[in-house]
DNA sequence: CATCGATCATACTGATGGGTAGTAATCCTA
DNA sequence: TAGGATTACTACCCATCAGTATGATCGATG
């Protein structure tokens, strides 16, 4: 019941995926920012693996072949490290709206390329951070940090589906509740997705946008895409595989 | 830097919601049973303000009014109690399952009824257990059971997707990913969401389940209960509203 | 080659917190 | 009211870990 945090590799086994910028040559490299880039990574990584309370600095330090001093050598703390990952993940988010400002199209199609990114982004290395870096972690400070831009999103997603309501491409709606709906369903991919898995985090995004998008209830316009004519077979039957 | 941890209560203050059986009368009560679920539901409640790691058993301690060793009489670890809130909240989604089976309602009614519970349960004093459990922070054993509770759920949805999409009530979907999506939207009430907040988790988990239900897209059926006639105004045009 | 500044390791501190040993108070029963 | 069982508290142990003091090492530069 104590050594439930897995032994900390000897020497940072199978971690060839991202080698540390300091054993890449034998000597120590000179740059700065590429190293601390390196640094916050592996805290995504670490935190995404184990979760932030069970990460050491001295993990992180491990994964990098370094010791605990090097890594406080880039960072001020363990705290800006969450938030600098943090900020990594939520980043990407931002520039989806950017990006999807100059689109002339309704806002419901604006909606969905933003949603795909947010999924993206939940889905890759800082989606952890962005989505289970819990408040109660983190000062005052960088916790309004956190909620300020946390609310920006949010209220950029009411946005675009009070705009879409405006201009007729989604349904009339409580703009707040379902942005709550939407957003929630894609953070909680990162609470299932790991990597390696069969689909890639654009895929699993797409696939959500779709179902927000049509809903569950069969649709009476028969002329709809190609969803297998013959939906509305059996309805209104009690259904024959309940009895099991 | 230090301090972020709220001060501890000296005398548990404001607590009077549910009070501790402790010092509910002047003299030791007998009922260890209600005892025990008194200190599962304050630790339920610990944790959903504060996170599980942010809060030490003398926490629960002194909102109880008592002394660790006195929790730890009730309990055998910490570990345990998180165990215990997480099957408290999940019991009541297990329930919704076995009330819904009477139903002879097609599959999608059903389903909405489960989601219904569901986010009632997430929006509970639980729901932060639940949902915000993470397996890095329990023992592989305690790991497996949780699992394979959450895992009984996810599949119990995923049948009524099935179920939905053969008897004609549900569009046809991927009902893993549907699943996934649905569960996630619901989970993340746990994230948000607060007591005595306008809504209840009942209104909260209707409002989600009626935006799933009808998707995003407008429906071209017009006779369609009472979403306010005029849809579809303005449609396909570039909207307006897009400048700014 | 001497020196300076940047970089990194060894070895420590201080505090937190899970968990326990031993004991005291209380209750129930006879 | 004696005495065992139950229940609770005081005081402690010890592992972990964020963060640091100090000094070694390396590369560049003159």
């Amino acid at each position: 019941m104590s050594s439930r945090r897995a032994p900390r590799p000897a020497v940072a086994t199978h971690n060839a995926q991202r080698p540390s910028p300091w054993r890449a040559s034998r000597e120590r490299l000179r740059d700065r920012e590429v190293k601390r880039e390196a640094v916050i990574r592996a805290a995504a990584h670490a935190f995404n693996r184990k979760g932030y309370h069970n990460t050491s600095l001295d993990d992180i330090a491990a994964a990098l072949e370094v010791t605990k001093p090097t890594v406080y050598y880039y960072v001020t703390s363990k705290e800006q490290l969450l938030f600098q990952c943090f900020v990594a993940g939520v980043e990407q988010i931002r520039a989806a709206f950017r990006e999807v400002k100059r689109l002339n199209v309704p806002a419901r199609e604006r909606l969905k390329a933003v949603l795909r990114h947010y999924g993206e982004a939940v889905a890759s290395e800082f989606g952890w951070c962005m989505v289970r870096a819990e408040d109660q972690d983190l000062s005052p400070a960088m916790s309004g940090h956190i909620k300020a831009l946390k609310s920006e999103i949010d209220q950029g997603i009411r946005r675009l589906i009070r705009d879409g309501i405006q201009d007729g491409s989604i349904l009339p709606c409580d703009p707040k509740m379902t942005a709550f709906a939407l957003a929630g369903a894609l953070n909680w991919i990162a609470h299932w997705y790991r990597e390696n898995q069969s689909m890639t985090g654009a895929q699993i995004a797409e696939v959500f946008v779709t179902v927000f998008e049509n809903g569950l209830r069969p649709r009476a316009s028969a002329a709809e895409g190609s969803t297998r004519g013959s939906a509305r077979r059996r309805a209104r039957q009690p259904a024959a595989a309940l009895a099991r």
